[in-house]
DNA sequence: CATCGGACATGATCGGGATCATGTTTCAAC
DNA sequence: GTTGAAACATGATCCCGATCATGTCCGATG
């Protein structure tokens, strides 16, 4: 049981279901840290998979319960830490429970987010739970409005 | 900015989409802390609703905030909190990312869950993300495959 | 440059679930 | 017991998005 922490590539959090499926608790970019939410736990059911080269460092658990046991500052900044994962997962799952690609587009670009460039989508689809061929289709709609608009002008 | 404690009832946390959508980022019951994630937030967006008589406890977050910096145990404790937190949310987004009523349910009956009874369904329909007679067909379907199990013996 | 793989893009088809409609059960309040 | 509201239940319809298929574009590699 450790924490690790993602220098470079990404890193995905799976659960195994005990009948069989896995599914992704978390994905992890450059930066981000996973497994936060485990350091407490006793044991856990789950299993992490880089999905291309990375370089990761790796803290174990029974030190970092000691650090932070011990020092105050590092509980504070930890626990400001989960509070970012939590609003993170929440407005997750509130986008993931919207109808419609539409409506989960517009409610994950209502983050201050930005439409990633091209390589990127595949990633933006699994995250807001739409399959590729939806979201291209839907960001090809906004083009052509777009155009329209302008057109107009 | 206040952090709520919820004693009896039930408060859902809300957020205004810029566009009127309002979406529910926390349903909170009996003995569930709403707007944890909040403690850290210089700004939110989301506004508190109760769906029925309810009593709440309401903490001001600069308190908290001068007792998590003062009481180590307590910032501690609050952390351990936040870590389960973070992973019911993840939890839930995995469950809205699945396809089809069935994957949802079983995913959401495999943490250890039951069934609720009558008149707590429509709450498990909103949780999973179905409409509530999806979920009543999904439910009538599971009853009738168990009793043909049970003709069996 | 040729090749090759992966993402982007778009058409066609099909199914699952949202939605509407209608009826039944349950339970609380009077 | 009666009434009324809300949840449970189930049928019918329809639409959106998953899926399959096909093709183009682009960047990396030899």
């Amino acid at each position: 049981m450790s924490l690790f922490l993602v220098l470079e590539g990404e890193v995905r959090l799976l659960r195994h279901q005990n009948d069989g499926q896995i599914s992704v608790l978390q994905r992890a970019g450059p930066g981000a840290v996973l497994a936060e939410a485990s350091v407490f736990a006793e044991r856990t059911h789950c299993s992490a998979r880089t999905t291309m080269r990375s370089r990761v460092g790796i803290v174990a658990m029974p030190i970092l319960r000691q650090a932070l046991a011990r020092d105050p500052a590092l509980a504070l900044a930890y626990a400001r830490h989960l509070s970012v994962e939590v609003r993170a997962a929440r407005t997750r799952a509130e986008i993931l429970s919207l109808r419609g690609v539409a409506a989960r587009l517009d409610s994950w670009l209502a983050e201050g987010r930005v439409l990633p460039p091209k390589g990127k989508r595949i990633g933006l689809a699994e995250e807001i739970g739409v399959s590729p061929e939806a979201l291209y289709r839907e960001i090809a709609k906004r083009r052509t409005k777009s155009e329209l608009r302008e057109r107009a002008s």
